[in-house]
DNA sequence: ATATTATATTCCTATATAGGAATATGTCAA
DNA sequence: TTGACATATTCCTATATAGGAATATAATAT
């Protein structure tokens, strides 16, 4: 067996790093598919595959404008990514009382 | 071309669900294998190479204790994760200023 | 020395890619 | 309708798994 598709879990859609990219080139706008082959510099089949993947796990949503196709970042998708993640930054931060709390909270949470 | 080994990415090692729950399993506490074996419910083989793969990478420490060997979570390895998702976590919350600052200090800095 | 306990490793297989190259589809303009 | 532009898709291949089964290694006890 191989891994889950990542055309179904953004934990595995976020995992290639030119999909990282891909999503934080488009931060805040809406972005063409020739937008982004100019400003990352890959050829446009490459873009628009990457695309295709984080459309599909909907991680982006996608737009059609005459010929072109505005691609813009569809951020709740990162949500179970952050929430995963988020607890365990207050173990490597200074910031933080009553570890044990913090630690407990987290084992219960999941 | 296959994707980047889950051994050298924290972001792909993560990708995988059970190696998600292996480090949540350990959260603060020190574990042998069998204590995860149990505690998880998986065959002995499967826990020791998901730890295997957790240790190369990175996520995982261990130490010898006898014939056992005790598992703890390296959680800064988890950082980078925490850090590249976290400024989209402005974009969903509802408690923000200026939107349009935010995001452009994420694209900024990368 | 031998059995037992604890854990790691090897072998095997099905499958999911990622990237390159070539091509197809769709849309607009003249 | 023909050409140019914008984007998607198909075909191909090398490779990295994840899981199961069986086995190997290591350490301790008797």
């Amino acid at each position: 067996m191989a891994r889950t598709p990542t055309t179904h879990d953004p934990f595995n859609a976020v995992a290639e790093p030119r999909r990282r990219q891909l999503i934080q080139a488009m931060g805040e706008e809406e972005l063409s598919v020739n937008e982004l082959v100019e400003l990352l510099g890959w050829n446009q089949p490459s873009v628009s595959k990457h695309l295709g993947v984080l459309k599909q796990v909907g991680l982006v949503k996608e737009r059609r404008v005459g010929r072109q196709r505005m691609y813009r970042l569809n951020a709740e998708r990162l949500k179970p990514i952050f929430e995963w993640v988020a607890p365990f930054e207050k173990i490597w931060s200074e910031r933080f009382d009553r570890l044990d709390v913090v630690l407990e909270k987290m084992k219960k949470e999941q």
